[in-house]
DNA sequence: AGCGCATTACGTACGCTGTACGTAACTAGG
DNA sequence: CCTAGTTACGTACAGCGTACGTAATGCGCT
């Protein structure tokens, strides 16, 4: 059987090994590295089938006996760094420990930077996906609430976690890939900007660019939204 | 000159006509046009350089004398049904007003379901986009606090209905995409889930799962989700 | 024990993508 | 008027996902 676009079937779901015909090579585990390292090596682009079948050593087709489509590669890759989440034993303080969680999350990222573009299709529970949501729960346990509003909340910090740090690395990599300076671009962009602002059309972004609010702190902003965020679900505030 | 991928130029600080050669033959708002009409009709996947080029009437290649890359083409589009926003005048209760921005957000990311997939790398400032961020400023005149935290709000308000629209949409077009019913698809994923939670290692999503919580209401998830961000700003709350 | 067949491995090929490059037609500025 | 810069666009290339066909393999059953 060869790769089947057609078959929307959950990866997970389906046995790595049936039991007939000769040994697999390779198990998930190993695709799922190799594609992890060359997107960690060479950015999420680089990993294409032929690529991952080359670092594994293998025919390109061959990947098609384990995974019926590449976007169950991107499913493995997924599960496969989950397994970096660092589970611990919940504190008893809800707040701090999903404080810790996001946070964590947020070091993964930015350890595997294309982790937030492949998170937007999160539509499977992978292992990995069950054990962080497990222990998510856990730290819930001290939470006044239903699991409904639970996984609301879990979600929602996955979320703002994912675009915020989406946003950092994005910000990061278009500067590193500037093939002129960084300033240069900040010039034209400035320009640009402050051309507009001057037709007077927009009074209250002038006024904002005008605010002096001195450098912006990433990870302050991050923290914020993160305290935002829980503020908005707890019940004692 | 032809197209170049090496110039991260901002296309919007770049003038759509600098007087010398043959007039061009169609405009930016055109080209834009016909990339949503597509998208629209066919989806993100058909809006290729040919296709666009096609619903034209011109040469592929011609594309590239309007726009660099076909990232450029994404941020026409998106800055295309930006102008779709309808921009009222403030009501003097931010809370109200952004809650309605966040509707009609929502709204127009039904009516363009590939809008989501393209505002992860919001960097350039579109017109429209400008325009829809000044109004945004503008509810919150009423709001007590900075332009820094205005921002904050805006972009985690945005960030949050692009999250929660963009699942509601990828759901969807699985659903709908499903090459048998999607009864049978259910009961694959509920047997995996079910195996998976019968082996006792994740009790608490066992516990979540017996739960009875009834039929999801999409519709009143968002709401929560935009109330409960909203609270994280709120000071008199 | 040995047959049958599902499975693995993988080369070839197709249609599609973005875009570099070269050439011809055209028009505004000096 | 001339010429330089711009538009238009055909051709071409490297890369992609993956359908398909064929050969080798080894488990499960009789």
């Amino acid at each position: 059987m060869a790769g089947r676009a057609d078959v929307p079937e959950v990866i997970w779901a389906r046995p790595e090994r049936t039991g007939r015909g000769p040994r697999p090579a390779y198990t998930r585990a190993d695709i799922a590295a190799a594609a992890v390292r060359i997107a960690d090596e060479r950015g999420l682009d680089a990993v294409s089938m032929r690529h991952v079948a080359a670092e594994l050593g293998c025919g390109t087709m061959s990947l098609y006996n384990y995974l019926p489509r590449k976007e169950d590669l991107y499913e493995l890759m997924v599960d496969a760094v989950g397994a970096e989440h660092e589970l611990w034993e919940p504190s008893g303080d809800w707040r701090a420990d999903m404080l810790r969680v996001a946070h964590q999350t947020r070091t993964l990222m930015l350890r595997h930077p294309w982790l937030p573009a492949l998170m937007s299709p999160v539509y499977g529970f992978s292992p990995n996906a069950l054990r962080y949501l497990e222990h998510c729960l856990a730290c819930l346990d001290s939470f006044e609430g239903t699991y409904g509003t639970k996984f609301e909340l879990v979600a929602m910090l996955n979320g703002v976690v994912t675009t915020y740090v989406g946003n950092e690395l994005a910000t990061a990599e278009r500067a590193r890939a500037l093939p002129w300076s960084e300033e240069r671009e900040q010039s034209v962009r400035i320009a640009y900007l402050g051309a507009q602002i001057a037709t007077g059309a927009y009074p209250r972004m002038a006024a904002a660019f005008m605010e002096d609010s001195g450098p912006i702190d990433l990870e302050a902003v991050f923290q914020r939204a993160l305290e935002r965020v829980l503020d908005g679900f707890d019940p004692t505030r």
